[in-house]
RNA sequence: GUCCCCAUCGUCUAGCCGGCCUAGGACACCACCCUUUCAAGGUGGCGACACGGGUUCGAAUCCCGUUGGGGACGCCA
């Protein structure tokens, strides 16, 4: 791309939670626009009063700003072209409609929703494609007053110039070439005066000064309508790439079933935000580099060039390595005020804990399993780990007991009495010790877990093993 | 039904104008190494050009068809 200024924009609109197939949207359209140092534009499209959601809007930015992407221009961002929802903008929209009737490149349609339901049920029945079949397009000027004087809400219609093709060339498909006999007249103005989504969508992108739009291939056949609209405005269209889609895992369409999350419950889980990022930003878009990225140089290797044209699976696995790449590139502090255990670690040794287990956990619930494995008064067992502290039987703890209380809380210290004492060594020695003193079989690394449990914790821990080996020896003994 | 889009390892993908591909990488999986445990790390392995025709000296790469998937045809966006 060498065009000078590049702009793009994300145009949600706020009927629900931002997922992740928009989210990716929203994302590429960033990057499109900070790889060429141009804006990034956000406009909310809630002409659906149906459909709208008043808190829905601010959620969706909440995500966006959780996510770092901001807009250069939108709501709370002025760049003169406002507004920015276009709620507010039907005075705009209503100059627009004027010269389209005027042209009469529009009209009047006063079919009925039920009227057109039958239509296009018989249509299909019929074996033919389901188009406005014109029944209004052809209403005299008299007619329309009088059915205006009725008190009728027509909606206005836009009329295709019939044997024509609409050409363009897609940004990441490449030229494309659709016959206008193919498409039936649509709907631009609702019977309540409101903006429809094809009109609206491609007039605020030239309004507004887009001069490039990604979104998802499902905009591909509407491309040709936006591009007759702004045609008989005499407005000009941003250049289009539409993307293969995001799936679910099961290649079937996303959805709660196979996937889909939205940011928020994203969020709520505990992913960070540049996790999220580097994930998405590898659906549909290679990059040389396979570790993770800041926005910046995410946006650096951006190129709208090598955007996938076919579908691909949202892969929660793949989600999960992004996650663990980021929880090891993340600051301390930031760390610790994510797992949120502030209350069940003691001050002095947060720091050190967070430290300590960054390499074995994922997420925040794992951390705080941590906080109460090494500071709770009675951490619970796993199965397996019971079942290791049995095989070793009671002396090794005894032995190790010996140990923390001649050197403390110290790893190397115990595991060479114990080793002394008993002759055990390699995963004999280690895997009793670690199910002693945690619970489990696995987690982060023994040697900075003692000193935070600090010598009376590691004590506690290894006596309760005792007396469960020796119970044990007991029972056999019967 | 009409129109449109898509098709490389299980997944994300590299492969743009045909030869440098006995198809490369990452994640996952498996094995080994390393570490007196688990994990991490290192090394290696498994594993794909949907199918059928063309064009060509030569095709994953170009063309046609088949199959499969997706989309649009809404007073949703």
């Amino acid at each position: 791309m060498n065009e000078k200024a590049v702009k793009t924009r994300f145009a949600p609109s706020p009927t629900g939670a931002l997922h992740l197939g928009n989210l990716r949207t929203a994302l590429f359209n960033v990057l499109l626009a900070r790889r060429h140092g141009g804006t990034f534009l956000l406009r909310i499209e809630d002409t659906d009063r149906e459909r709208y959601r008043p808190e829905a809007a601010e959620a969706l930015m909440a995500d966006l700003r959780w996510l770092g992407l901001e807009w250069d221009e939108g709501p709370g961002c002025d760049g003169g072209l406002g507004p920015y929802c276009q709620h507010d903008r039907g005075g705009i929209y209503a100059e627009y409609y004027r010269r389209l009737e005027e042209s009469g490149a529009a009209y009047s349609c006063f079919c009925t929703p039920r009227e057109l339901e039958l239509a296009r049920r018989a249509q299909r029945a019929a074996g033919r494609p389901p188009r406005y079949p014109g029944t209004c397009a052809r209403l005299s000027a008299d007619q329309v007053a009088a059915r205006l004087e009725a008190g009728e809400r027509p909606t206005l219609r836009f009329r295709v110039p019939p044997g024509r093709e609409v050409v363009f060339e897609d940004l990441v498909h490449g030229p494309q070439r659709f016959a206008t006999d193919d498409l039936g007249d649509f709907v631009i103005r609702r019977g309540d005066g409101t903006a429809s989504y094809l009109f609206a969508n491609a007039v605020d992108d030239a309004l507004m000064g887009i001069t490039h739009v990604l979104r998802g291939d499902d905009h591909l056949t509407n491309t040709p309508r936006q591009a007759l609209v702004l045609e008989a405005l005499g407005l000009t269209p941003p250049r289009y790439g539409h993307m293969g889609l995001m799936l679910g895992h099961d290649g079937a369409p996303l959805s709660k079933r196979n996937g889909s999350r939205s940011v928020a419950d994203l969020r709520g889980e505990g992913f960070l935000p540049e996790a999220v990022l580097n994930y998405l930003a590898r659906v549909g878009h290679a990059y040389e580099e396979d570790r993770l990225l800041d926005l910046d140089r995410l946006a650096a290797g951006f190129d709208a060039g090598r955007l996938g044209a076919g579908p691909s699976r949202f892969d929660a696995v793949q989600l999960r390595r992004w996650q663990g790449e980021a929880v090891q590139a993340a600051a301390g502090d930031r760390l610790q005020a994510w797992m949120g255990v502030d209350d069940g670690v003691p001050a002095d040794r947060i720091a050190a804990f967070v430290e300590a287990i960054r390499p074995n956990v994922l997420f925040p619930a794992e951390a705080r399993e941590w906080a109460e494995i090494l500071f709770g008064e009675d951490p619970p067992w796993e199965e397996e780990a019971l079942k290791a502290v049995r095989e070793a039987g009671p002396e090794m703890f005894a032995a190790a007991l010996a140990a923390v209380e001649a050197s403390g809380a110290r790893m190397d210290a115990i595991t060479a009495r114990v080793k002394e004492q008993t002759g055990t060594k390699g995963r004999r020695l280690f895997l009793p010790l670690r199910a002693a003193l945690t619970g489990r079989c696995s987690g982060p690394e023994l040697q900075p877990l003692a000193p935070l449990m600090g010598p009376e914790g590691v004590a506690r821990r290894l006596r309760r093993a005792r007396r469960v080996a020796e119970e044990d020896a007991g029972e056999s003994a019967c």
